[in-house]
DNA sequence: TATTGTTATACTCTATAACTATA
DNA sequence: TATAGTTATAGAGTATAACAATA
């Protein structure tokens, strides 16, 4: 480890060391179970539309899109892969034709379980290490900045001042 | 907000409700910063380069790789871009002209200064919106996590047993 | 005409394989 | 020959623009 920074204190929140760092890691051992599958790993944008479309069952690609910030070719791409890996179908909703209904194949369900199973042993197997008194303040930490990051972001202004 | 399966009490760890959601909402909260600057935005493997080059000035390509885990090929076309940017400057190593050092130049460095003013900005606008509790309890908890992640993992062992 | 999804095209990131320059 | 870096080629993810099908 070379310098750290830590240019962060001098506001009203505490020293947050590197969390670019921080988070890099984090990244790291979450998307370390993503690989370590007998099946063949996907990539993780098609995870992602895995673990949307195994919450909202029948989505469509529009709204798909949306829950992705994504682009709708790059959604219609995504999907054409996970379908012919057979982990998704796509159906004509048949109220509206022009719209497509999608749902995870048996395949994508089992596939998206046993992933669940690696990435929590992969989560335990890090948070075992720490103190009880470290992982309730990890909890109590991260639930918190969910909900100041989740909100509607207050009005970005755009000034560099520097 | 949706459900909250919290599948991972039933071991040692206390709940830590999606995972998941979490590290992608401060994934996006983190990579806003750098789509707000005037400059042109870099991707995020170019400014992950930007970063490393910054704390390893005169770095090689065959360590930057090592650094990223990225292929050869992957370094040499990130530097190429970076560098008709003008954020990054090539020189051959005097003592083994093979070796090719790396520098940001001045533009490289004003770019990392801004985009690390604009990075702390977002995640002082949401960590302001936290109690200095739960500020407090980030910081254990992030950094607790960090130094048991960064362990050089256990062994995993292969078998889905499910 | 408006909406949903697709195809066409292009750029970045990634990789493997083959090549050049230097040692 | 071994190492550092490049070029060639290919696949995936992303985007915008143009198009087809449906409503």
């Amino acid at each position: 480890m070379r310098k750290a920074p830590t240019s962060l204190h001098q506001h009203a929140s505490p020293a947050l060391p590197e969390i670019g760092l921080v988070l890099e890691l984090l990244e790291i051992a979450w998307e370390r179970g993503r690989g370590t599958l007998n099946t063949a790993p996907l990539s993780t944008a098609q995870t992602r539309v895995m673990y949307i479309i195994e919450r909202e069952p029948g989505i469509n690609l529009s709204t798909l899109g949306r829950r992705l910030s994504a682009a709708a070719p790059s959604v219609t791409r995504l999907c054409d892969r996970l379908q012919a890996a057979g982990y998704l179908r796509r159906t004509p909703r048949p109220e509206d034709r022009r719209e497509t209904q999608l749902e995870l194949t048996d395949s994508g369900v089992a596939h998206l379980r046993k992933l669940r199973l690696r990435r929590e042993q992969v989560l335990h197997q890090a948070m075992n290490r720490m103190t009880p008194d470290a992982q309730h303040a990890l909890v109590t930490g991260l639930s918190a900045l969910c909900d100041a990051v989740a909100e509607p972001a207050p009005t970005i202004d755009r000034e560099e001042s520097a």
